[in-house]
DNA sequence: TCCCAGGTGTCTC
DNA sequence: GAGACACATGGG
């Protein structure tokens, strides 16, 4: 069991790092594209893919369902698995066109229980896909577990890392508040610490979940 | 050259 | 239900 509770980890984070506000995309339809394309993919590769779809003038439900899958999967290519991706792409906007207005943000309209079977129908759209849409682009309290969050829970031994998706998400949701704006900053805190701290410097002596941590005490890296 | 990156669906046993 | 595998590019 760690010594840190999940409160105490997200604090530490907040006070080395500050607040994030963050999912990186500009609109509600920007991220639930990019929640598709970063599927097992690094976040630098899917930014390539969404210049690509935005300079055709694509970041638009509608025009993304209507597309070819092959021409849609030539915008998608840098990103990897192009052709799977076209192929959910499509099937997440054609469901966005239809049944939302284009407009991810209408789901919160909905209760989340509803909304997020809504989302795990439509083909391609798994737990973290489907939660990360309700959690950035709809607002809904809901926390994202994906690989990031998985070595936390691994390294602080916050729990099995290897327990299924939804034991993990409960896990979360039962220690921490029911707070969308808390759970959003939370997972970009773990996302942030991860990719350019942990990563980089997998030995920094600085790292804020070290119970000895200098900037989490208040010291300076 | 090899490993890895913010998953998901399908198939086999 | 669990585990193996396919899906693919590009940076380090």
């Amino acid at each position: 069991m760690s010594p840190l509770g999940l409160r105490q980890v997200y604090d530490r984070l907040l006070h080395a790092q500050g607040p994030q506000g963050w999912w990186p995309a500009e609109t509600p339809v920007e991220m639930a594209i990019g929640a598709i394309l970063t599927q097992n993919t690094a976040w630098t590769r899917v930014e390539v893919a969404m210049a690509n779809l935005r300079g055709a003038g694509l970041l638009d439900a509608r025009r993304l369902a209507d597309l070819p899958t092959d021409v849609l999967a030539k915008h998608l290519r840098p990103s990897g698995y192009f052709n799977l991706k076209a192929r959910r792409l499509k099937a997440l906007a054609a469901f966005l066109a239809d049944e939302l207005d284009g407009d991810p943000s209408r789901l919160a309209r909905m209760p989340l229980d509803q909304a997020r079977a809504r989302l795990l129908a439509v083909p391609g759209v798994g737990r973290e896909t489907a939660d990360s849409i309700l959690l950035y682009a709809a607002g809904h309290p809901i926390f994202v577990i994906d690989a990031y969050t998985r070595r936390l829970v691994e390294r602080l031994r916050l729990a099995d890392p290897t327990a299924p998706y939804d034991d993990l998400r409960d896990r979360f949701e039962r220690e921490l508040p029911r707070d969308a704006a808390l759970y959003n900053d939370f997972h970009a805190q773990i996302v942030i610490h991860a990719k350019d701290r942990c990563r980089k410097k997998p030995r920094c002596q600085a790292c804020p979940l070290r119970p000895d941590c200098a900037v989490a005490s208040g010291g300076t890296e």
